[in-house]
DNA sequence: TGTACATCAGTGAACGCGCGTTCACTGATGTAC
DNA sequence: TGTACATCAGTGAACGCGCGTTCACTGATGTAC
């Protein structure tokens, strides 16, 4: 009986979980077409094919959903700067620039939340670890780079200022004046190029 | 006749743009203290010792009061830096650097409206125009500096580099977790003169 | 010296609207006996 | 096989509130003749 009892509930949960999932899946798709602060409740519930109302069965408010999706998009590019450095040998700091200056780039809004709530700091305990140990296992996909370039001195420290260096660009020149996006991404490229380049040299 | 109107309506203009810059000053001393989505008009209108309807006589809209108190201090962050550069000769690039990365951290709500307008891209035309400006005679400044040390290739590439490195460091490290204020201080400094001392080696 | 008129800073009250969130309820599915 | 009860997803309607902005007005100062 217990045991029974415990295995629907497990599936409970895991529904539950998944229908979770549906609707961090919805803000996603929104987060793709506006600035995440003009997506409301209300859109993603209608998105997701849900009334406004059900959203807070799932998420006991709205930063929260927020930020369990900055969360999924965190985990995602960490994934894919790993899968890059490790898919063959010799991957250079260019490469890995140019690919993480591109995600945030086509995830435009991931980045604009990213840095929001970095700035106002408004985010729970618990969002941050989560969001910090992604963070922290990029900044070792980097380790490994300034190791295989030879690099001399604190390896981490300069991780952090790549880091640094990459996400300044996007705020930087994302909305420089008469430039079409087409412009934007190939200078936002070609800078992410330069501060490699820059790095390769200066940290020998 | 004609001459005095003209000369009336002269100190009139006057004395309106006199009013219209204490209220920025007001808002300003608000930046200082809240986040800057958190200042309403009427916080403005009152710590201007006005009500709110009157901001309106010298602003069309929230937005444009906004934009023409960070263009003062867009301005004002130049001018510093520009002395900070002429006051002596042989300057160097980690002093820029951390005189530019203090005063973002000194001028919070500053960056915060930089960062909002740059991402979201919600400025308009003629205080576009008037930032960038400002941006160019750092990058300017900037310049100079690069070609003090003997940079080699494209000065002005370097220089959005550098400008893009220095702006990255406050948005990935202002909020990071379990620090003081004064450990972050530290840490963005730190930052700012690892970051110059690989530039100083890289572009040679 | 007085009167009619223009200009403009300033204001209290109210509008309007977006939007996160809660209330009170329904209906389906599972459980106990 | 049937009945009473628990659990939980889902919902429409409405609340509440912040906040930018406008309306309709007052009062002071200057101008024309």
């Amino acid at each position: 009986m217990a045991q029974k009892r415990t295995i629907l509930s497990e599936i409970r949960k895991k529904e539950r979980e998944v229908r979770k999932n549906l609707i961090i899946d919805a803000s996603i798709r929104l987060f793709a077409k506006q600035t995440f602060n003009k997506v409301g409740i209300r859109d993603i519930a209608a998105e997701a094919g849900l009334s406004p109302t059900s959203i807070y069965r799932y998420f006991s408010n709205r930063d929260d959903l927020f930020v369990e999706a900055l969360w999924r998009e965190g985990k995602n590019i960490e994934h894919e700067i790993r899968r890059l450095k490790d898919s063959e040998t010799g991957v250079s700091i260019e490469q890995i620039a140019s690919a993480f200056v591109d995600y945030l780039l086509e995830h435009g809004t991931f980045f604009e939340m990213m840095t929001h709530f970095m700035i106002t700091g408004k985010i729970g305990e618990k969002a941050l670890a989560k969001f910090n140990e992604a963070e922290k296992k990029l900044l070792d996909v980097f380790d490994e780079i300034f190791l295989s370039i030879g690099a001399q001195g604190d390896i981490r420290l300069f991780s952090h200022a790549f880091f640094a260096s990459l996400n300044g660009i996007l705020i930087t020149f994302q909305n420089y004046p008469g430039r079409t996006p087409e412009d934007t991404r190939k200078h936002a490229l070609r800078l992410a190029s330069i501060i490699s380049m820059i790095f390769r040299k200066g940290v020998t």
